[in-house]
DNA sequence: TCATATCGCTGACCTTAGTCAGGGATTCGG
DNA sequence: CCGAATCCCTGACTAAGGTCAGCGATATGA
C-alpha cells in the first residue's frame, strides 16, 4: 500500500505547510481573537444557545480544568457568559451566552467569514472554485491518513447509525426503494465471531464506513453491508475495509470471498473489479442483486 | 472580474483552514521544537552558511529587538551560534551557528521531513499524488491573490531580471533561438511614459512578470515583452498584466491593442484570444512573429 | 568636530498558556 | 448514612512570547 516516499514530495508538502500555515494562520490569529485571548475566543466560541457543561467543553478543547475554570471567570467578568449550576446535578456547571456573548459570537463569526472571503476575494469566479475544489482535495485527503478501520460490535450505536445510512443511501439509489427485510440476512447478530465479523471505520472517532462478513461452512467468506460515508469516498477508505474483511476471512481458513451487489453502485463494483474480484454466476437469490463477485483468497 | 464571494465558498474555505491548522499545526508546534521554544527554533533556522545579520533576522521574522537579543543569548549559551561584529560596521552584529547548530538545523530539517512524510505514509501512490497536486492548487491560487501590477521603470533590477527570464526562455522554446537584436524594440528606454509603460507583477517583493507597451501615433497601443514566470503561470497573473496595459493604453487614448506573437507560445495564444484579440494581417516585420492580434478598447 | 542616527543590548514589565495540588459541594453505590 | 467518586474552583507556580525605554558603542553628514 505505502511505498517508500519521495523526496520530491516531502518537499512539496512542506512547502504547502509554510505556505498555509504562514499566510492563514497569521491572519487568523491577529485577525480573529480581536483584543481578547485565543483562549477565551476558543471557549466562547463553544458556548452556544441553550447552554454548554462547562465538562464538555473541556473534552471538546482538551483544556486543564483549571485553566478552562479561569477563561471562564474572565468572559464573566467581560459580561459574555454567565455560568450557573445545572439543575439536575448541581456539581455540573453550565454556561450560557448574555446578549453580548451572543454579539460577541456573531461578530468571531462574521471576522471568520472575512477572513475567508479575504482569500477569495482577488481571484476569479474560476479560480475561486479550482481553489476550493484543491481544498477540498487536500483537506479529505488529510483525513483519509487518520482513518482507522476496526473491528467492532454489530449492535452499537456507531454500527446502527452506519447500518441505517447505509440502507437510506439504498432506498434513495434504488429505482424501487430498498426494503432491509427482504435482502438476505438482514440480522446483525451474525456478524460476530465465530461466525462472522463487522468493522467500521472511524474518523476522529466518528464512525464514516462499515462492512460485514458471514465465514459460511463451505468455505466461502461472504460479505455483505460494506458502505463508506459520501463525504470520504474517494478516499480508500472502501478498499481498506475490504482489505480487513478478507483479512479476516484469510485467518478464518477461507479459500474465497464472494459478495453481491446491485447495479446502481457503480463505485463499488468498480472497487471489487479493481481489487480482484470477477463476476461469477448467481449464488443465492438475494432480492436486489444483479451481480455476483468472487475472488480467490490467497 | 471579482463577484460577489458565494457563502457556499467562504464555508469551505473556513472549514479548510480550520482542518489545516489544527492537523498541521498542531503536529508542527509539538513535533518541532523538540525541547526548545519555537522562537528560538525560528531563529537558528534563518543562521545558515557564512553568517547572516541580527537586523536581517529580526526584519524577516518580524521579531523585537529585545525579544531577538534574548533568543540569541539562549541559543549562545547553548553553544549553537556565535554573534560577532561585523568587520565592515561593528554595530551591526552577525550570526554564525557553530558546527553543533549546524547539526541542531540538520536535525530540525528531519524532524521536518518527518512530519511532511507523516502526512503522506498512509496514503496509497495515487492519492499521494493527487495531494501533493491539490496542495500545489491551494498553494498557487493563495499567492496568486497576492501578486500586485504596478507600473516599475524599465530598466531597474528587477524588470531587468524578468526580461532576462523572459529572453532565456524564448531562446529555449524557439527552434531556432532568440537573439534580442533581431527582434524589434531591443531597448527598453522607449517603455517610459509619456511614449510607454514597463509594468511588473509582483508577489512577496519577487518580480514574478513583466509587460510593456508602446503608444503609438496612430493611436494603436503595442502590447510587447509580456511574460510571466513558470511558477505562477494559470493563476491569472497574465491576464492582469494585460489588462494593466491595456488600461494604461485606454488612458493615452489608444483606440486598439496590437501584438504580435510566436505560434510556439500557446497558453499566451489561448489568453490573447480568451480577452478579446483576433488575429489580424502582419503589420510589421518581427522576425520571430508568426501571428499577429489586435483587439479594438472600449 | 559635533549633532544625529543606527544598532543591538539590558532591565523591567506584561499577558497568555498551561500545570498541579488541594478543597468544598454534591452525588452515587452499597 | 458512610465512603468514594465527581465536578468545578482557587491558589501557587512556570515557561514562553512579547513590549518598551533607555544605554553604550559606533557611524555619518554637515
Amino acid at each position: 500500500m505505502s511505498a517508500p516516499i519521495d523526496a520530491e514530495a516531502v518537499a512539496s508538502v512542506r512547502a504547502f505547510n509554510r505556505a498555509v500555515t504562514t499566510r492563514i494562520g497569521a491572519l487568523r490569529d491577529h485577525h480573529l481573537g480581536g483584543g481578547r485571548s485565543l483562549g477565551a475566543s476558543r471557549v466562547l466560541w463553544e458556548v452556544d444557545g441553550d447552554g454548554v457543561d462547562v465538562r464538555d467543553i473541556r473534552e471538546r478543547l482538551e483544556l486543564d480544568s483549571g485553566y478552562l475554570s479561569r477563561l471562564l471567570r474572565s468572559l464573566e467578568r467581560e459580561g459574555l457568559v454567565t455560568v450557573a449550576g445545572s439543575p439536575a446535578d448541581p456539581r455540573v456547571r453550565s454556561v450560557r451566552p448574555t446578549d453580548a456573548g451572543r454579539g460577541e459570537r456573531a461578530e468571531l463569526d462574521r471576522r471568520s467569514d472575512e477572513l475567508a472571503a479575504s482569500l477569495l476575494a482577488p481571484l476569479s469566479d474560476g479560480q475561486r472554485l479550482r481553489l476550493i475544489d484543491a481544498m477540498d482535495t487536500v483537506m479529505r485527503l488529510l483525513d483519509a491518513g487518520l482513518v482507522e478501520v476496526e473491528s467492532a460490535d454489530a449492535a452499537s450505536d456507531d454500527a446502527r447509525r452506519c447500518l441505517a445510512a447505509y440502507y437510506d443511501e439504498l432506498a434513495r439509489r434504488f429505482p424501487d426503494g430498498f426494503d432491509p427485510g427482504q435482502s438476505l440476512h438482514p440480522d446483525t447478530h451474525e456478524f460476530t465471531e465465530p461466525t462472522g465479523l463487522f468493522v467500521l471505520a472511524r474518523l476522529h472517532d466518528r464512525a464514516i464506513g462499515c462492512g460485514a462478513v458471514l465465514f459460511q461452512e463451505d468455505g466461502r467468506a461472504y460479505l455483505k453491508r460494506m458502505w463508506v460515508d459520501e463525504s470520504m469516498r474517494g478516499t480508500g477508505v472502501g478498499r481498506r475495509i475490504l482489505d480487513a474483511l478478507e483479512q479476516a476471512a484469510r485467518e478464518h481458513g477461507a479459500a474465497s470471498a464472494v459478495l453481491e451487489t446491485n447495479e446502481t453502485l457503480t463505485q463499488a463494483i468498480a472497487m471489487y473489479r479493481a481489487s480482484g474480484y470477477v463476476e461469477v454466476e448467481p449464488f443465492n437469490d438475494e432480492f436486489y442483486a444483479d451481480l455476483w463477485f468472487a475472488k480467490p483468497l490467497a
